[in-house]
DNA sequence: TCTATAAATATTGTCGACAATCTGTAGAGA
DNA sequence: TCTCTACAGATTGTCGACAATATTTATAGA
């Protein structure tokens, strides 16, 4: 039954229409190419991207399901319409989530993989020090070590719930609100906390720790924003 | 601009075709009807339903969403196979997430909220009583219990993560394991604990009740299941 | 001038058909 | 007899067209 044929599998990712579009959509979403807010045209789309508006309802559906977009029947999509209040739910959110991938990636994260974390800290710690703080780590490279951390916790569904659908939105707010973190020192030396409890493989430490890492950052958002009430402007967590 | 006509807004739930069967299918694939794991053929569900595979295959982008099918590109989608092991990394997120919905609606919930949910409390307790525990409280029941504090924690993203995303798979668990509490004045009990710390604005007790109300649920089904490797059979959590 | 109705336009929702890909089967060659 | 290839059938992916609904514009009346 099973080939045993010595055809190589080739690599080569055959996607479904739908599948990339829906990719880039988010990513335009992400980015602020696609302006938070405005109505989604489905020819006008299709059109952009080459497709015939099939594919590209479905990749909407999907789109919805992300709560990139939010639709009405027979009126339309819009995009999702970002809020302070909403941004706040998210981390509160996440610090639930995080919390316990914290604790179970200090049971289930290798030493290898560990280590990997430690060097990514380097990473950042150089690049803190050489761009005083506006440099990768504020945008993605913290995204990165908390992906890692939701990694190592070995549970799918957590990765599921933040590495697919959660983190758009977050990358989301980080591109539009500038929500980058204005204690990057502060939050190295936290994230090097964090290591050390998983290390230590203490689970209730790492947990405590990570939630008072993202709680700390929310707090931060919220204070910034009861003074000044200047949605647009930065927004340091 | 807008029409200021006498025509009363009917409530009519216009509803697209793709919305109505989705809803349509994900409690067949709760209830099993669909059975797990079983291959989707899409001529034949849009039979089935009566519509053209264009919604449906919208329908079925939203289940992908919702990880109740799965889906290979140019081959096919199939119902989600359950797993103990996707249980428990079910329990580990509920336990983080209702969690923090119970400190959070420890600080949120209104007093009339808190009231009714007493009320159900005291319905669930005839339904334990009357029926020796086989009862709606085992089904449903529970889940309106938690449903309604996370409602109470006025946070739209849990409740969106929990009660639009999480708590289908949850439900299909238990209508196809059978995953039932084997203790139900116990719960009951501790539902009673999660009420009166929320009354008493307690949110730390909240939490850590809650938490370890779930934990111990997960425990009890990891427990049955190091013991009886009969997947199949009833799980009691 | 403003409002309410009605036609016109555009957009969304749905369908059937065609193309591309996969799966299963039959047959040729070793 | 087994393996590999080629064909046939079925399924998924994509498209364009039509129907239903919403939005906009034009028009008539007060």
């Amino acid at each position: 039954m099973t080939t045993k044929s010595n055809i190589r599998e080739l690599p080569v990712e055959v996607i479904t229409l739908a599948d990339r579009v829906c990719a880039e959509i988010v990513t335009a979403i992400v980015k602020g190419e696609i302006p938070s807010g405005q109505k989604i045209s489905e020819p006008e789309l299709a059109r952009t991207y080459g497709i015939s508006r099939g594919p590209l309802r479905e990749a909407m559906r999907r789109l919805e399901g992300l709560r990139l977009i939010e639709r009405k029947p027979n009126v339309g999509a819009r995009v999702v319409q970002l809020s302070i209040k909403e941004l706040v739910e998210i981390y509160h959110v996440r610090e639930a989530l995080e919390g316990m991938a914290c604790r179970m990636a200090a049971l289930h994260m290798s030493d290898e993989e560990i280590a990997d974390l430690r060097s990514l800290l380097d990473e950042h710690e150089r690049s803190v020090q050489e761009l005083d703080g506006r440099s990768y780590f504020q945008k993605e490279g913290d995204l990165d070590f908390h992906y890692r951390i939701v990694q190592g916790s070995k549970n799918e569904k957590l990765l599921e719930l933040l590495g697919s659908d959660l983190y758009h939105l977050v990358r989301m707010y980080r591109y539009q609100f500038s929500v980058s973190s204005s204690r990057p020192k502060r939050a190295l030396k936290e994230h090097r906390q964090i290591v050390d409890a998983i290390e230590a493989r203490d689970p209730e430490l790492a947990e405590l720790l990570m939630r008072r890492h993202i709680s700390a950052a929310r707090q931060n958002i919220e204070n910034k924003l009861n003074l000044s009430s200047n949605i647009k402007g930065e927004i340091h967590g």
